[in-house]
RNA sequence: GGGGGAGUGCCCGAGUGGUUAAAGGGGACUGGCUGUAAACCAGUUGGCUCUGCCUACAGAGGUUCGAAUCCUCUCUCCCCCA
């Protein structure tokens, strides 16, 4: 098969067993190239885009992706890289995410050559079954990883079903006959686990690849949901572009290596450089044409201060007071941004609130609807709303 | 099954009867500077019909003029023994 071995492992932190790829990228067959992911969150973000690019180069070079959507392993919670059990969505969360995660994928893999599996069809199995899976590895094994050591030391709790995890996934690869499993670099021993599965099960043993963990926007912890550090491939272009804008200078290389395949982030200023990266990230989720619009709309609100294209409308009518006209500032503010009137009071007071684009005071905490009707009523630097009279 | 320890605000963590909406740190938000970077400076960080009121220190009840702090029961977690 084509696909030559330096370039598929491009980035790539482990490739184990030493050889075993390289042997298999030489068969005529293509390779079956897995990937699990749990739908646990509705959204897949650029941290996760790292791996499926990869498979996306394994497609390119002939062979087949099989996705798992971990439906079920879902209800478990993988405990790789987590202090503590992690809650359980609920079967309609999961089912939701289930689907949005198919779509989201395949702006990156090409549907034509991509199996996606929900790992439900065959870990929903009878006891007998299971117990012979759990037979096939020791306490001592399953113990043996570094995230339940540290938990241990820390004394925290470590839920019998999680011992499970490792065997649920490598039975995974089982079921769908695995030659490739590709994870993050927190994978690793569950990729590694996956290999005993097989071979108790007298299947040919997968190789593993793992790359990378993707930084957050804040450049510190890893991209995640949870950590509001993330970049959600279905984020709207300004906001996407907004977003990669932020990240710390220092993250700018590994953006570009891990996400845009390029050595490192170009010379030149870091500021040009940035606006690359959120240029051809915004095009790649969005579209040609999609990264220069969001880059010009950027400059409209943070180069030229001014207001951006598409805001939300807010009308008047629901906060007028009774019968005076009077709009109490609080209560717009908290209907029209989302935060509590406590806190758009404070962010008053430090004058964080500006109308027009001027600040507006805490003073009057009651404006006549006429002096804000047509206006652009704005929080910090990125929120905006525009005031529409009553009506 | 027996014994011991612990549960505080987004997180960590101080506080063991009274000026405690609760020290300190982290994070986050706002303002300044700027490249929506970093660093730095300042402010804010329970809610509301906000010179006041309400809710809060796992949950319920109790003692007290007054409780996060004392008592009882419940729930959860950790450790040791079996």
């Amino acid at each position: 098969m084509p696909g030559s071995t330096p370039e598929l492992t491009r980035n790539a932190v482990d490739v184990l067993p030493e050889g075993r790829l390289a042997e298999q990228l030489q068969g005529e067959r293509p390779l079956r190239v897995k990937l699990g992911i749990d739908p646990t969150t509705a959204d897949i973000h650029l941290g996760h885009t790292v791996v499926l690019g990869k498979l996306a180069e394994f497609q390119a070079a002939g062979h087949t992706v099989v996705l798992i959507v971990g439906d079920f392993t879902a209800r478990v919670g993988d405990p790789s890289g987590r202090s503590a059990s992690r809650p359980v969505p609920t079967p309609e969360e999961i089912e939701a995410n289930a689907t949005t995660y198919q779509e989201q994928a395949f702006k990156l893999l090409d549907p034509a050559r991509t199996e996606v599996r929900r790992n439900g069809e065959w870990l929903d199995m009878r006891l007998d079954e299971l117990l012979r899976l759990m037979g096939t590895t020791t306490v001592a094994r399953l113990l043996e990883r570094d995230d339940f050591q540290k938990r241990m030391a820390a004394n925290a709790p470590i839920a019998a079903h999680e011992l499970l995890y490792p065997l649920l996934q490598g039975y995974d690869s089982v079921a769908v006959e695995a030659d490739v499993e590709l994870g993050g670099t927190d994978q690793k021993f569950n990729l590694l686990f996956g290999r005993d599965v097989q071979s108790a099960y007298g299947r040919p043993q997968q190789s593993i690849m793992t790359l990378p963990i993707l930084v957050g926007t804040d450049g510190v912890r890893k991209m995640s949901k949870s950590l509001g550090n993330y970049v959600g491939v279905t984020d709207p272009p300004a906001e996407m572009f907004g977003k990669l804008m932020s990240i710390p200078d220092e993250a700018m290389d590994e953006y570009f290596r891990l996400l845009l395949g390029e050595d490192g982030r170009p010379p030149g200023p870091p500021n040009q450089a940035k606006r690359e990266l959120g240029r051809r990230l915004v095009e790649r989720f969005h579209g040609a044409g999609a990264g220069a619009a969001a880059e010009a709309a950027f400059d409209r609100v943070f180069v030229e201060r001014s207001v951006p294209d598409d805001i939300p409308a807010v009308d008047l009518g629901g906060y007028l007071g009774d019968g005076d006209g009077a709009v109490h500032l609080p209560r717009l503010l908290a209907g029209a941004f989302g935060i509590s009137s406590s806190e758009a009071r404070r962010l008053l007071a430090g004058g964080g609130v500006k109308l027009d684009g001027e600040p507006l005071a805490a003073d009057p905490l009651d404006l006549p609807a006429a002096a804000l009707a047509g206006r652009v009523l704005q929080v910090g630097k990125r929120r905006f709303a525009r005031l529409h009279a009553a009506g």
